[in-house]
DNA sequence: CATGAATGAGAGTTCATTCAT
DNA sequence: GATGAATGAACTCTCATTCAT
């Protein structure tokens, strides 16, 4: 397969994208691709046999981008502060622009009764929150954050997050909802001075 | 509408619930509910016009049934404390039972561009949030609780629960993983008398 | 399956029979059937789900029918002889129609690798000449046939009766032909006194 | 056409009887041939312009070189029971090696209404049952057979042999049946001196 | 109220055939 | 000569929806 088929992939899995974040997965037919494409109604199957596999491809090359930012900042041997802030700078991202998510359209895909796509959104949540708990881990050994529990926290993390996603997605949330709730997650690992404070009048 | 029709309506919305439980909103065809229900095909039109339409008639009763648990704690003046007990309790049973949980139809049936679950989500949502800041804000007053951002932890309660719910409904959770999560969650509002006694050395 | 419903399957039937004779079984499809029918796309699915359960259907009804004559001579205690005219006057009804044939239909319907129908010809070819068998044999002992080998002689005649069939089919036979060929296969079960005449000069 | 060109087509036929063997004429497809042969989609119409020509010159090939046997037989001035013995073991060969028989494909393309092939096939017969009459003649003339109708006997021999063929390219017939039916065809031709001993008594 | 036959729109899919390279 | 991407026609099959009974 040359560059030509793989530019006219691209373009359609960018139309494709398009129709998946605006009415989910299901509701998306081969035809509608077509449609979008501008291409003829044969020509889309010498590509993708089923929307599952243009949605999997989809979704399958995000999650190889989805992560640089982070493993760059791995990379640069930044300070677990650090790198938790691009953590959940990456979210933020990712939720404000969850008008065009594919978020729905991953989760419709995963409900499929027989489909190896919930193996998949396992696996990758698990993935994250191990990933999470290990950082929390890390600054909590380097004195950054304070956390008694860093397994629970993490997973607190990574579930109001998918939260704040499946509603963003849904019915949308407000950037202020979403910076009050990140805010919350992130200061939350730090010291708590102010109880210090509190408890010693 | 005779009582023998209400009959009829019952017997739709379980058998469509079964449906829905099973494979989410979209692929349940009105072909699907006429047969697991045994009727004529011309009959379920007599009831229902669409699936989208027995869909939210399940749901709205549901969301009157829901709440019952917790009115009744309320009405019985119970303390804030105990009713936030009844609420984990009202989540961990949701939480656990998902296998027949209508969350995946309902967030399906949601994100069609144009329907009106949105907002009915969006409001069940945002009531809840608002109840459960109110009940922590008491739980504070009364001096059951700890927590300096009421609106925020009630926020972060919520947007976890969901994210609990989604990844129950799309891949499983274990009962422990629910388990830990809510006692999280729970325990997070009390006193962390264990801080005092760390900063008290 | 009321009346209405065996009218129309009978309809159907009807129809695609003309198809299936004009242009064998592989080239006829639904949409050809539903179009000779004048009924809606959809409307023939309510009877048939494909051409082959068509066919069969046809095939078994014709073979209920075809057997008739026959077991009427029988039925009647006719003497060998006549039962076997019966048998080729039938032979030759099939023959001399042979335009409105399935002949071809059939072979092709079995031709398909998986298909039962191989199994309903083979059975079909195997009833009919054991029954042609007896009935020689039971000639040969009422002394109205001479014949030394009854099987061999069975089976021949069904080989050629086969074999002008597909001929008939195929590029068709004059009535003279097939008169000739099934006065060949009769005349040469009785005694041949010719012979005796000849040798004895 | 150049030499290769002819490799070509030749690579073409070979993998296109395969497949004409394995499912008949109609349900073989170009792209199946393309697929089998390994070649382009474009590159199999500067050779054939349809399945129809491929099965046609496949068959127009294999025509002229099956009677080469019997041909050479002719040349060698052999007596007609040899030249008999020779058609019958040809006829063997093709009934035995039936799985490998394009018996069925033929047909198939024969029962496409205004299909030329319907010619070829009657001319075929027509030929060989002439064929095979002139040679029982010369066999009588030469006191080798005895046949009181020549014609009949020929075109019978033809009928039962075409017959054989459709069963066993339909439903397989054992090597026993085809030994017993051509033996039966075969000694039929020859003196009935059993006759004479019986009626010699 | 209830039935279920009937319709027809529309999705999926496959292929013969063409044509630019 | 040869390739294979592209097109579009054709077919299969499913359902929402209607309507006569």
């Amino acid at each position: 397969m040359g560059e030509r088929s793989e530019n006219k992939k691209q373009l359609i899995r960018d139309k494709a994208r398009e129709l998946f974040v605006e009415r989910g997965f299901k509701d998306i037919t081969m035809k509608d691709i077509v449609e979008a494409c501008g291409i003829s109604r044969g020509g889309l199957y010498l590509y993708y046999a089923s929307t599952a596999e243009i949605l999997k491809d989809i979704l399958s090359i995000d999650a190889s981008d989805t992560d640089e930012a982070l493993a760059a900042a791995v990379r640069d041997n930044a300070s677990p502060a650090k790198i938790l802030e691009v953590f959940f700078e990456e979210q933020k991202k990712e939720l404000t622009s969850s008008k065009e998510s594919l978020y729905m359209a991953s989760y419709e895909l995963a409900s499929r009764k027989d489909d190896s796509e919930r193996e998949r959104l396992k696996d990758q949540f698990e993935m994250a929150a191990r990933v999470l708990e290990e950082l929390i881990t890390s600054g909590v050994d380097s004195g950054d954050f304070y956390c008694p529990d860093p397994r629970s926290a993490a997973r607190n993390i990574m579930y109001a997050i998918e939260g704040m996603k499946i509603n963003s997605a849904a019915f949308g949330l407000s950037e202020k909802e979403i910076d009050d709730e990140l805010a919350f997650l992130y200061t939350g690992l730090f010291y708590p001075e102010f109880y210090e404070e509190e408890w010693e009048q």
